[in-house]
DNA sequence: CATGAATGAGGGTTCATTCAT
DNA sequence: TATGAATGAACCCTCATTCAT
């Protein structure tokens, strides 16, 4: 940057937007391992190697470095949908491996589920924060409901509930598991779960191949739509 | 109260059970609105209308009251359970019938489920606590897995997954959806997810066949299956 | 207070009351030499010897042991006024005599002046403790002005100003005369320094009456006047 | 502004002066408001509309600001008493007449008060301040001392107590007044309190002679009722 | 058994000040 | 000269916990 030197320390904008960063990324570490309120601002600057000035130096509040990894969680989230919802002329076969292609991602993050998990809690609480993450949760609920609206749409089926409802229901169910990583209990949510759970039954292959269809099968043999739906 | 004595004093041990009762549903409260961590034991003591000292009369920490409710909401969620499980002769309809029960009071009772999240959230940070935690939740996964193993059986199909997963699974559900009562945000969780959207897919029917249904309706048509079902 | 042993170390109560005592105690001294915003709780704590939970279970806040000790200031001059306008039937020389005694009290406690002055700041700064402070104001500035309205009705006189605004000048003088400890700076406030004025120049001897008395003499022989003024 | 140049940028030196003078200006504005703890650099810089930096450019501490207070306190403190003093030809009325304008320019400026409270609070507090704060002090206190031992002169009586002690205790009666524009509480100050009330004594008319005078009433012919009350 | 005063550590936040840019 | 990121100490206050009563 500078005319005289070619390689300079670096430029102030450039030196604060590094101590930024590694705040964020030392925030999200400890609101992930000891949740919002287990996390002090203390042990979040000292980790990333800063003095607690600096860190409100460039956040105003606990909740602001939180309100900033919203913001990240949002874009990276819209840009993984991108993927999947991007081509329109998609064939279904393809929308469904892409969407499995996706889901396995989060599979593989915990963190990033539990920070969801945090953000979400703390929406819970704070006023304030719950106005800024509605926003986030709306567009990316209305998203993935988007997606999967058409593929439902293209395998010419009846979603069976609003695709919203799925998003949501999917959304749920990522953050349950997360949840999971080290312990858990359950308490369903009633009517759609036993939708996911109809259908679980109904897409289930008869023992025999189709056999009987014993009293009450759900009598759509999925296993022939498997083959459509391109799997 | 006591079936002999119509009224009574407390006896000493009545007095003291009180108290526990007291500081053990206020204390339920508080973790719930405001999160174990958010919620002081000033706080309970207070609110239960007594003194510190006596929250320590009755527990040895903060974390033994949650241990508590731990015990508690392990036999609750049993006793639930066991209304399902219980009878092996019962048709498959009529599982489906009283899971479908079982899942709608979870819809009613959002504490319940909080309470859920915040001994998980616990049990992901406290080493002993997550050892109490983990034989409640592989009881009650195992439980629950076995139902949906019969009921799976019972209709001659083969589950998707091992019964285990679905069952942790829907409670993954039934938590995130409680999660969402404000707000939410989702990152899908892999194999899983990917397993109930086939499965949902599967079940839907074909938009030729029962075209009108409208993406919106909740829970539409599954009267009609049902009979099909043999429910 | 026990059975067994008369003298105890102390009853709950008086530990409770020793504490707080200690505190207010060293609240004032601080709050005197460092001003309300300059003493910290830490250094009241510490320096009376205890922590600062303490404190904290003594007091709700910073403010509220400046509450305590408006109540404390306002119940000692009430009493202090009170020997002075307890006897309606003094004569106006014993009133005097009785003001002037109590006036010089004033001169020997520089904190206690101190005090007020932070009082009346901190009321110009928060507005709940203001309506506080207000009470007692008014109820100090009205009792001084009705020893003053009493004094000139028995000298058989028209006080130059409304006695409350006589006993607010007064105030006045006495705050603005503590300040001065260590330094100051004028600026005089209209009116009623004028006032003032006019009254030490109708009350002071003609040269040639008392001749000698030397301009610069501090405030000699008062004494001989004194009778004078029908004290 | 410049008499050569009618529109100029402003040179380097105008524009230090001008970032100077707003800092000046804005550090008064809340040093009044806030008093001199209460108000931070952050404040002062912010609402000036300059950076922290431009602070520390202009001002060695924040108290080097307050001496920069102090410093222009003072200038304008002497021109202000300059033309009551200034012609030693003056007659006692003019004096009294021009006194009495000058006290009430106090009444209409409730900041210049508290400047001077924060300044005297702060000389009781810091060393080094007090020590620049003396001598403004006891200057001004001589100026107006002077004026009031020429006023006594002119009219031929000797003052109650040292022209100096009388000058301070105006300026005291001045900041006590000031104190009280929001709420206050008293403490006199002794002696110099009874010379006052002495003067105001023997200033006021007798009830027989002069009736009608509404005690609110300020100038009233003290050169009359002065030679009645024999002194 | 229950009380609640007291502890000591730690919470989030603000401060006057420094210094590389 | 002016900037503002960063510091480190201090701020007020709350916490889980202890223990004499």
């Amino acid at each position: 940057m500078s005319p005289t030197t070619a390689r300079k320390r670096l430029t102030r904008e450039e030196s604060r937007a590094q101590t930024r960063e590694r705040l964020v990324e030392t925030a999200q570490q400890l609101f992930v391992s000891n949740g919002y309120g287990g996390a002090s601002i203390r042990d979040i600057a000292d980790k990333a190697g800063y003095s607690q000035g600096a860190f409100y130096s460039n956040f105003s509040s606990k909740e602001d470095v939180l309100l900033e990894l919203l913001r990240r969680h949002m874009e990276a989230e819209a840009t993984q949908l991108f993927s999947v919802m991007g081509n329109e002329q998609q064939e279904p076969g393809q929308m469904l491996a892409e969407l499995e292609a996706w889901a396995s991602t989060l599979n593989h993050d915990a963190d990033w589920c539990m920070l969801s998990i945090e953000l979400q809690l703390h929406a819970n609480r704070s006023r304030s924060f719950a106005a800024e993450y509605r926003k986030v949760w709306d567009r990316h609920r209305s998203e993935l409901g988007g997606v999967i609206g058409q593929l439902f749409g293209k395998l010419g089926r009846t979603p069976p509930a609003a695709p919203d409802e799925l998003a949501a229901a999917f959304m749920a169910l990522s953050h349950g598991l997360a949840l999971q990583r080290i312990s858990t209990r359950p308490d369903p949510s009633g009517r759609l779960i036993m939708v996911f759970l109809r259908g679980l039954i109904a897409g289930a292959e008869d023992l025999g191949t189709a056999a009987a269809a014993p009293a009450g099968t759900p009598a759509r043999a999925p296993t022939k739509r498997a083959p459509k739906a391109g799997r």
